[in-house]
DNA sequence: TTATTATTTAGTTGATTAGCTAAATAACCA
DNA sequence: TGGTTATTTAGCTAATCAACTAAATAATAA
């Protein structure tokens, strides 16, 4: 039972299901990219990213400096497909679709360059 | 989205898992035959029972002093499917399985007398 | 090598939640 | 009616968890 409650509570947050569908509509995102449509801190994100990866519904790939995350294989079906009908069509999730096509015209370095740049316009 | 986070932090708990588990397996049960399954205080119970109840994924029924749950119709058909794959075989739920099974045997008057004999033992 | 950079891990704080006991409801029964 | 009883709600405490900042890691680039 333990593996189904590691699934079920990665599940039940907001931001971890609007990645899940996130990755439904690219097979890959990079966590730059990811940390962008969610809005949140990039350590906040990775740490999401480990509670689905530990619950074994996405994949990790590491590719230079960028690390990319993918929906693993092993995600159960039913489950993906009951999430897709039941968030596919909300306005949340409509709108992450929209940010993303914006954030992927731009490409990963000129990404990585305006979110340094806003880190250091913060910065003490 | 909210609706589908509401079923999804529902069923993020192990106690409620068991229930519904077990509520497959019997199209009705009493909130006392649920509480001397889970070995919970009955106001913890109850408490589960309305998270549940709040997403959409049991009904309750009232006859007499008692209340009776059982799964919705609401409850999406690939979620129960997926839960019962995933759980169904699990030793917990066989536990569970085994322990409904004497828990009915002897009527819902005498399980609930053993319970007040209980808490009063225990009453300051 | 040294510097830079993307991501992860540590450590902290505030919010949510599961468990309990005690009090409140709602329904039966004498 | 008044008393008993099953369930729910209120109020509390301890544990879990999401968010942040700062420090550590891993990889590239100069």
């Amino acid at each position: 039972m333990a593996e189904t409650l590691a699934i079920t509570k990665a599940l039940a947050d907001g931001n971890r299901l609007r990645v899940i569908m996130a990755l439904t509509g690219y097979n890959e995102l990079c966590v730059c990219q990811i940390t962008e449509m969610l809005g949140h801190a990039t350590a906040t994100v990775s740490r999401h990213m480990s509670v689905l990866q530990n619950a074994g519904l996405v994949k990790s790939r590491k590719e230079g400096r960028w690390v990319y995350y993918g929906i693993s294989q092993s995600f159960p079906l039913q489950l993906l497909q009951w999430l897709k009908e039941a968030v596919g069509n909300t306005e949340e999730i409509a709108r992450d679709k929209e940010k993303l096509t914006t954030i992927l015209s731009d490409g990963l370095d000129a990404l990585c360059r305006t979110q340094r740049q806003r880190r250091e316009c913060l910065a003490p």
